[in-house]
RNA sequence: GCGGCCGUAGCUCAACUGGUUAGAGCACUCGCCUGUCACGCGAGAGGUUACCGGUUCAAGUCCGGCCGGCCGCGCCA
């Protein structure tokens, strides 16, 4: 017989059905049997009638057994009926339980809320953990989520391109993630802190339209809605201004939550400079919600615009605020050339805010290489630095480049307000402790003394404190 | 790096101002149970109180150290 997946047995009222999957829950009465059996789509109860040949098998299966049970599909009798479940309204009734593998008993209950137990217990069973229907709901979700931003762009004409993940430091930004190179010795990869680069020499390329459900990867320490590693929705686009980028991704987020059945609060998306953002909100990033919109799970987007491009470093330089590659707004491009009243020029950097959370953000890039190059003259760079910087980009620039722009949504902060989860951890499938250590496996460990010597690599730590 | 909270049975927790043999619920094992759905009832098993040291007649409890987890600050173009 065929598979029938848990999730359809309602087509198949009174017909013989197969069912693969794992035992959730085991009521055993004594002459009868019911059990809820769990697949991807869904559970249903089944029962082992009394004198019923499957008893044996049914005696001994436990709770997360992986089983085969044939069986008719039934309605239940009326007073049985769990409407506000699926296939509530219906039970397997079983003639045979094959086990095709036992179970140990779980570390955890699985068959709850996961969210109570201690953390680390999860991320050690993750696999376990997982199982769970609020975490299968979630990745789900993320999977769902990204393939109806996939289905948006490829409407529009956009292209997915993968880029590099071993790749060069970053200019700036945050601390990189290095990766030893074996042809190279003491030299080194930085996985990539965000695609950024690449996009923009895409545009150069002339894909005009690019996206990348793309992973970055920053060394900081980690916060409940900040890890090592997390993915973005990167997008560049070519022969665009400020407003075509703001306006298609309004118009994907607004498709996207909308398909996926979540309420707005506003549309078109309400758009505050960033000092109006901080006269109203003290900060760049906000929730507009009602506590009723809160419970309901509405989703508040807003657009902050207008930043200033460069604020002042401790040292009494100017470094940027966001990103080094941003055009400044047209009004302020002279003052930007002329390096002058640095202080107060704003740049194309626009950023979406979600429910409180920074859901994404991206600028006008500057194509003209002096622009490019008066940000780095203004940051304190000579011309050597700055060609040593950023030269390839200079380069890259000259051979016809379109004005272009984009911009990158938080995969992880999208999905925590689409689920309602207060951590970031919630709507990765394998995430990290907070202090940088891998689920299930153990990462980091040392390497061997053979990979060591081949790297060139020598370790030199401090002795470690004991007692 | 800094500050805060936490660590007791497989899981979630309790154990008064330090005081008998560290308890409960769930899970687990066994028995009973013909309509349960967090099934029910009964019994049982399960502990180096994270770890190391100190104070004390006596430490899960107080002190010091150390390891681990979480939250925030710094950091995060």
């Amino acid at each position: 017989m065929e598979r029938t997946f848990i999730g359809d047995l309602n087509q198949k009222i009174g017909e013989p059905a197969l069912i693969r999957g794992w035992v959730s829950v085991r009521r055993d009465q004594g002459k009868m049997i019911f059990f809820d059996f769990r697949d991807m789509t869904g559970t249903v109860q089944g029962v082992v009638l009394p004198k019923s040949d499957a008893m044996e098998s049914a005696k001994e299966a436990r709770t997360e057994y992986v089983v085969a049970v044939t069986g008719t599909v039934n309605k239940r009798p009326d007073k049985n009926i769990q409407a506000d479940k699926l296939n509530g309204d219906i039970e397997l009734q079983i003639e045979k339980i094959e086990i095709i593998n036992k179970a140990e008993t779980p570390p955890f209950e699985i068959t709850g809320d996961t969210s109570a137990i201690n953390e680390d217990v999860r991320l050690q069973y993750r696999y376990l953990d997982l199982r769970s229907e609020r975490m299968q709901r979630n990745i789900r979700m993320r999977s769902e989520f990204v393939q109806k931003v996939r289905d948006f762009l490829f409407k529009q004409k956009f292209t997915e391109i993968e880029t590099p993940l071993l790749t060069e430091s970053t200019p700036e930004g945050s601390r990189d993630f290095v990766v030893p190179s074996r042809l190279n010795p003491g030299k080194f990869y930085a996985l990539p802190q965000s695609p950024q680069q690449y996009k923009q020499l895409l545009m150069v390329a002339g894909f005009e339209r690019y996206f990348q459900i793309a992973r970055a990867i920053r060394d900081e320490d980690l916060r409940a809605d900040r890890g090592f590693e997390h993915t973005q929705i990167d997008i560049e686009m070519s022969f665009v201004e400020q407003e075509d980028v703001m306006s298609t991704v309004e118009a994907m987020l607004i498709e996207v939550a909308e398909s996926m059945g979540r309420t707005i609060k506003q549309k078109p998306f309400p758009r505050f400079t960033y000092a109006e953002a901080m006269e109203k909100y003290g900060a760049d990033k906000f929730d507009m919600r009602t506590a009723e919109e809160k419970e309901s799970g509405v989703l508040a987007y807003a657009w902050v615009y207008k930043f200033p491009f460069f604020e002042k470093t401790d040292e009494g330089g100017w470094t940027f605020t966001h990103n080094p590659f941003s055009m400044p707004i047209p009004e302020h491009i002279d003052q930007l050339l002329k390096k002058e009243n640095i202080g107060e020029i704003l740049t194309t950097q626009y950023d979406i805010v979600c429910n409180g959370f920074e859901a994404g953000g991206g600028s006008i890039r500057s194509h003209d290489p002096n622009i490019l190059r008066s940000v780095y003259e203004i940051m304190g760079y000579t011309k050597e630095e700055t060609e040593e910087r950023v030269g390839h980009m200079l380069e890259a620039f000259k051979y016809g480049t379109p004005p272009h722009g984009g911009l990158a949504l938080g995969v992880e902060r999208n999905l925590m307000n689409l689920t309602n989860e207060t951590y970031l951890r919630e709507v990765q499938a394998f995430p990290m402790t907070r202090g940088g250590q891998t689920a299930v496996m153990k990462a980091p460990k040392p390497l061997t003394d053979r990979q060591l010597k081949e790297l060139g690599i020598k370790v030199d730590l401090p002795p470690k404190k004991h007692d």
